[in-house]
DNA sequence: CTGAAAGCGCTTACAG
DNA sequence: CTGAAAGCGCTTACAG
């Protein structure tokens, strides 16, 4: 009895890997079958061995393969998919992700979260060996090695608000929204305007500045300049407060919402009536009545949402309609800011 | 060769279940062991061969296998961590959802997302079918047949805001959270108020409902009507509306802030004098100067992350201190609404 | 370069 | 009631 506690013990400690079925029948003494018997609860077991066997498992602080245990019975959700979320995060691509999930909850679909975090690679590996049926990849685009790595495992991924000719891509187009900003100041009788962004340089950005540049052009109107800030309330409301005070300049166009809701502020707090303008139209900008170019965050994410669901169960896969390729409208929304 | 390719394309039709490694290597007429080569891409092999191979991976649509992957490999990704939210969810446990995201993902760990959907039942198979490490329960109770199937996965989990003795809990008091609401609304001078309620009947709020009975108690105040009625603004906004306009009232104390948001409209489309307390304090709160009893949700988020994370490692199975039982104290937010 | 075999951790008929 | 064996789909030394 102490020899056999000791045994115990001593495994206990020196596994450092997980005990398995095998440990367990080993040591309690029984064949493996009787200890996945007890282990699954059947009844074709005494009494006696259950407890035995229980005892050991516990004593080993067992924990069933999952892994093992889905490949024998076949039997494992195949019902996930996986979004891959940009390093940074506006509030934008929150809902996004909220819209994504609500769709996939209403189509009986699980979701799988990865950000790509300071090791890029790494949350790649992870990918690599997680269990899902399809990726939806936000924002950003996937690189060479990381889509042939998708692409032996045989795995179908869409982007959502990015856009790449020979992939699917569901995506609004910023070119456009760009110039809807440049409508919205040259009405309020704006004529010398500033362009603030964030400090990411993505291919979004450069759209939708083009957008907005080319707008300015076709009216008449002055880009009196532009700049780049990290995505933080306060230091847009510092940038702006600086710029109502400092320069002749009426007007001002946001990167987002995020940065422009510090800027309303600054506007709001020094009493100007210097003209502002965001872009994604978040909550937020409803209940504060910031004029935005509406991305209608939810429409996106639920489309994504059924483009993979559709993809992965190879609906469209013989079609001719693939890659799936959707741009988007924005809208303008004004609130008078 | 066009009996090759009909054998080819019956296969491809017939097999309802998914093409093996097994499969392609019949056809091709390799072994496994070089059919694995070429699809993993060891250099091993020569180029004709791997084009045969591919050829017919490509024919019958192959799709590796991951959990016979990870089977054989061990490298899976241990560091999954699920959550469960409840069926319907306000806007409060959405920011939860955005704490524990953060944390875990500063811990590097991912997110799988389940919900209780119509089919309490399935989900729980799925969740039963599914690979991760550590289960965090949000807002609900467990069914005890739940908590039986976790434990014979020996799979560990942890209340948020939801409290159970026996089992790990962290959430915040919803008693002393209501008292404040009762102080709010005396120190505001008001004598006959009105509760409005979801019509989901959970110990939150019935804990809340008492807290703040018991405080008007204690303050000579009169609970003139206690209303339950669907989380949706609208609907608020009407029954608010119906109060001020029917009702000779001065105050009322909205279990969320979802709620307390149309009714705060609705006080305002009126030009009422009536005052308002939520509670929750969401985003929407700060912005429109919503009086509310503050949840930090972020806070619980990320505690809940680490909480989980630390039990799923072992650093605390051992101590004494299992199970966590932490309750976090709410805070009177007062922006005079 | 390629095949045959062993094995990952588990379940499940099949015999006793 | 219990054990021995086959097998889930894959990878990987080990021989050729």
């Amino acid at each position: 009895m102490t020899f056999f506690t000791a045994v115990i013990i001593m495994i206990d400690v020196m596994e450092k890997s997980a005990a398995t079925i095998k440990d367990i029948a080993r040591i309690s003494g029984y064949g493996v079958g009787t200890v996945s018997r007890v282990l699954n609860g059947s009844p074709l077991v005494r009494d006696e061995t259950r407890k035995r066997i229980m005892a050991v498992a516990r004593k080993l602080n067992y924990r069933p393969n999952k892994v093992a245990k889905m490949l024998v019975t076949g039997r494992f959700s195949q019902s996930t998919i996986a979004i891959l979320l940009p390093k940074i995060t506006h509030r934008f691509s929150m809902e996004i992700v909220a819209g994504i999930y609500s769709r996939l909850n209403e189509l009986g679909y699980n979701l799988l979260v990865f950000n790509i975090g300071k090791k890029r690679e790494e949350v790649f590996e992870h990918i690599r060996y997680s269990h899902f049926s399809g990726l939806i990849v936000l924002l950003n685009p996937l690189r060479p090695e990381e889509k042939s790595m998708l692409k032996a495992e045989n795995a179908h991924f869409v982007y959502l608000d990015f856009h790449d000719r020979n992939e699917n891509s569901i995506f609004f187009d910023n070119h456009l929204g760009g110039g809807y900003a440049a409508a919205y100041l040259e009405e309020k009788g704006c004529k010398r305007v500033v362009f603030i962004g964030d400090l990411a340089k993505t291919v979004q950005r450069e759209e939708r500045v083009e957008g907005f540049k080319s707008g300015l052009r076709e009216r008449g109107m002055d880009l009196i300049d532009e700049l780049y800030i990290p995505i933080d309330e306060k230091e847009s409301y510092r940038v702006t407060r600086d710029l109502i005070t400092r320069r002749r300049i009426d007007g001002i166009f946001f990167y987002s919402d995020d940065l422009a809701l510090g800027g309303l502020k600054a506007k709001r707090d020094l009493g100007s009536d210097i003209r502002i303008i965001g872009y994604d139209d978040i909550q937020a900008a409803g209940y504060v009545g910031l004029s935005t170019v509406r991305q209608d965050s939810n429409v996106l994410g639920r489309l994504g949402a059924e483009a993979i669901v559709e993809i992965v169960k190879g609906e469209k896969l013989r079609a001719e309609d693939l890659p799936i390729y959707k741009c988007l409208k924005p809208q303008l929304v004004d609130r008078g800011s």
